[in-house]
DNA sequence: TTGAAAGCGCTACCAA
DNA sequence: TTGGTAGCGCTTTCAA
């Protein structure tokens, strides 16, 4: 069996506070004795519990994230981001994936709490802000990422939204644009609802209004929903010029739907995706989006709830960052 | 503070001896106490500790899973994949990165394993099985997935990577292609050497040789990696027209590579992937590539542990599954 | 059927 | 500096 601090404390003739003291650096332990104990620890192979000391309530250094999709790329990116600074901060990253349903948001909240990770990030949509409060009662700290969270509790990055559906917009207009529709995930998305926001808004100056019929939304498989939303779209009289997509796999989606009724990008039809996943970048014609800065969000994150775990919380609530619009080929002028 | 078994003890009378047993539906109870108990737990808002729980050694019913970077597509369906099964079997998914590095490898395994997950899938290739003995000896399942592993106490689930190594072979000659490369990540990871095999079995079939010289291998930057490697190659005398790439992130690495250099693609030079991610279906142009099942891959991996858990596993230590050809439009017949 | 009590492995406080 | 010891919250005998 695996070697306890019982077993160092014996083999090495200390008692196990001294052990336990060796392992946490705390304490008053004499050089001599301290070595010894690591001698011991080293012979037996001993390895602490975290799980007992989590008992205890000792930190893990263990962060949660939970993403709605891992397979998005999008979020797949942002895992990465996470892990990689929270991993320079000393922090282990666990990740949760909750295909997007309720019953597993319930499951993995529950579970990352008592695998008790030290702090929480969420880029998950949550409905009932309900379930925080028991990790705001054990005030472990959470921030959200690439979502807004209306919970005074949890600080929340993301990139502005609503200036991004604006971009998209402008860019659309400039390039002569009138009939434009748009495709989004489920409307309970926040980021999506702000970035239609942004983008009718944008509309709307330039005196084009966006009908809600032109407004497509659908469930959480992006890629076949926002292929599917777009053949109806483009099979139907007067045909929109423009696509506005809530992000990269809906575009995609629509680029796919785009090629199979044999219409081109963008002499046919214009699209501009968001996020600016790896995918934008691959694809036939290169997607124009709106970029995200993973990176920095992913970073930014991190260090949001370790600050907040040494309790130097910065007030700010809310960090938003600054979209970017990158034009690849999938935008072109209409053509009339 | 939250509450305890004991809160729920007092408030319902009764030792906590009950409480434990209505918890995990054990012992015999009366039906009036039962549900006595269980009204003031729910009137207590009373969650049990996981972490006391596997403390006492009780199953978590969580899986962790290990892989080498969540940011290649491949591994987030992969990762998709498996948290599907596992959640259809109740089991929830713990996810961790690596970012193929030797220290996170460790350091994530030993944390999985004192978070105490009830068993553990590896993506991740591994130099050092020592590593995994901590999990032996408390006999907690392992398996490995999209990677063998040669360790008498993993069972393996992979792609025939030899075969699949053969297959684009086998494409590449029916196109004609004689002076072919061949884009490799780190030569460490063993589905790389196992596809040059079977690829290069597959050449001197046709009585062709491939010289190592035309095995370009690199880190784990493979998107750059790709992209550099292809640029070399194809800038060199009597370039190859043909390029087998280990997996899809490299085929797209050396497509962009092409087309910064203004070759055309498969008309100059043909490219062929493995994996068949998402990816893959999107580029420009769309990839041919050796398709691994990995929905199938996913399901079966999940399946193994949780048959090792409950001892009935399948004596086969290895599960190899069908690659598959999935021609696409990045190859072509060599221009002469 | 029920409950008392002995752990599980570790931390932290207090005395020595 | 050290060691004794009381928990942390739960599971699991073993008696009653």
């Amino acid at each position: 069996m695996k070697a306890t601090i019982y077993d160092v404390a014996r083999e090495a003739g200390v008692s196990i506070a001294a052990v336990s003291q060796v392992i946490n650096g705390k304490g008053k332990i004499s050089e001599e004795r301290r070595n010894e104990i690591f001698l011991v620890m080293e012979r037996l192979n001993y390895r602490p519990s975290v799980i007992a000391a989590a008992l205890t309530g000792k930190k893990t250094y263990t962060l949660g994230l939970l993403v709605p999709d891992i397979s998005n790329p999008f979020f797949a990116e942002i895992a990465h981001a996470v892990e990689d600074q929270g991993h320079k901060l000393g922090y282990s990253i666990v990740i949760c994936s909750t295909h997007n349903e309720d019953e597993r948001i319930e499951r993995y909240l529950t579970l990352l709490q008592q695998k008790s990770v030290d702090g929480m990030i969420i880029g998950t949509g949550m409905d009932n802000l309900e379930l925080l409060s028991p990790l705001v009662d054990k005030s472990i700290p959470i921030v959200s990422i690439a979502r807004e969270m209306a919970s005074p509790y949890v600080q929340t990055v993301h990139v502005g939204d609503f200036e991004g559906g604006k971009l998209a917009a402008q860019h659309l207009l400039e390039l002569g644009h009138t009939r434009i529709a748009v495709l989004a995930e489920h409307l309970k998305v926040s980021s999506s609802r702000e970035r239609i926001r942004g983008f009718r808004e944008a509309l709307a100056g330039a005196g084009l209004e966006l009908p809600d019929a032109s407004v497509k939304s659908g469930g959480y498989d992006l890629l076949r929903d926002g292929k599917r939303q777009t053949m109806e779209l483009l099979q139907q009289e007067g045909r929109p010029s423009a696509l506005f997509c809530c992000n990269d796999l809906l575009a995609i989606g629509a680029l796919q739907a785009a090629k199979a009724l044999g219409l081109r990008v963008p002499e046919d039809v214009s699209i501009v995706g968001f996020d600016d996943t790896i995918l934008a970048s691959v694809t036939d014609p290169p997607l124009t989006t709106i970029a995200q800065p993973i990176e920095a969000m992913g970073k930014l994150a991190v260090d949001l709830v370790i600050a907040q775990l040494a309790n130097k919380a910065d007030a700010k609530p809310e960090q938003v960052l600054k979209p970017e619009l990158v034009v690849r080929k999938s935008t072109g002028a209409v053509s009339k």
